[in-house]
DNA sequence: ACGCGGATGGCCT
DNA sequence: GGCCATCCGCGTA
C-alpha cells in the first residue's frame, strides 16, 4: 500500500514568506500529467517578503504578469525569464498581500525519464533539477500553471514531507538580484542540495 | 573548478 | 532602450 498524499493546507502558506521558505524544504514538489507524475523533493528555496522588499516582484505593485502573487496563500506564482525560462513561486501570506517563496532546486524523485526528456541538454542526472528554470523545465511547468492552486485542487501540488532539522539547513543571501543583496533569505537543504 | 558572455522575449521607462 | 528572482557552452587552470 502506498500512503496516501497529505497535500499542504492554506494555512501552511498564510505566514511569513521565510518562515514558509524554511518549511519548504523536504516537501514533494508533484506534477500530475496525462503522461505520469513527475516529483521531486525541495532543496533550495528563497523569500520575497512582500512590497517593502525591494527585491520582490511584488514592490513594483500588480500588474498582469504579477497578478497571482497578490492571490491567496498557496497559489502558484509562474513568471518568465530571460526570454526563455519559467520560475515558480507559492504565494505566502493573505490574499491580496504579495509574498512569495521562489522554489529554486528539487531532488528528483519520481519521473526521471520524463525529466530527462524534457531537460535534454541535461547529461548527468544531478544537475536535472538544480535552478529554478531547469526544475520547471524537468517538471513541465509553465504560464498555464500561473495562479493554480498548489494545496491539492490542482495537477500541481505540494505534498508534506518529513521535517528537515535545523543542522542541515543553510541560510544565505539571494542569488542573482540586485536590489537588498544581502538578506539572509535563501534556504538551502546542504545534505541534499549541490548548491552553497 | 571557475569565470565570462550570448541567447532570447516580455515588460516598463 | 534597458532590465531582468537564468542556463549553457566555451575559455583558462
Amino acid at each position: 500500500m502506498v500512503p496516501p498524499l497529505v497535500f499542504l493546507p492554506p494555512e501552511f502558506f498564510d505566514r511569513e514568506a521565510d518562515v514558509v521558505a524554511r518549511a519548504l524544504l523536504g516537501v514533494t514538489l508533484r506534477h500530475e500529467r496525462d503522461d505520469g507524475v513527475v516529483s521531486g523533493r525541495i532543496v533550495e528555496t528563497e523569500a520575497y517578503l512582500g512590497p517593502h522588499d525591494p527585491a520582490s516582484h511584488s514592490a513594483a505593485g500588480r500588474t498582469a504578469r504579477t497578478w497571482h502573487m497578490f492571490g491567496p496563500p498557496g497559489t502558484a506564482y509562474v513568471y518568465f525569464i530571460y526570454g526563455m525560462h519559467w520560475c515558480l513561486n507559492a504565494v505566502t501570506r493573505e490574499d491580496g498581500y504579495g509574498a512569495a517563496v521562489l522554489i529554486r532546486g528539487i531532488e528528483p524523485m519520481e519521473g526521471l525519464p520524463r525529466m530527462r526528456a524534457r531537460r535534454p541538454k541535461a547529461r548527468r542526472d544531478r544537475v536535472l533539477c538544480d535552478g529554478p528554470g531547469k526544475l520547471t523545465a524537468a517538471l513541465g511547468v509553465d504560464r498555464r500553471c500561473d495562479g493554480w492552486s498548489l494545496t491539492g485542487g490542482s495537477a500541481l501540488s505540494l505534498v508534506q514531507g518529513d521535517a528537515v532539522p535545523d543542522a542541515e539547513v543553510l541560510v544565505t543571501p539571494r542569488i542573482g538580484i540586485s536590489k537588498a543583496v544581502d538578506w539572509p533569505l535563501r534556504f538551502v537543504w546542504s545534505a541534499h542540495s549541490r548548491a552553497v
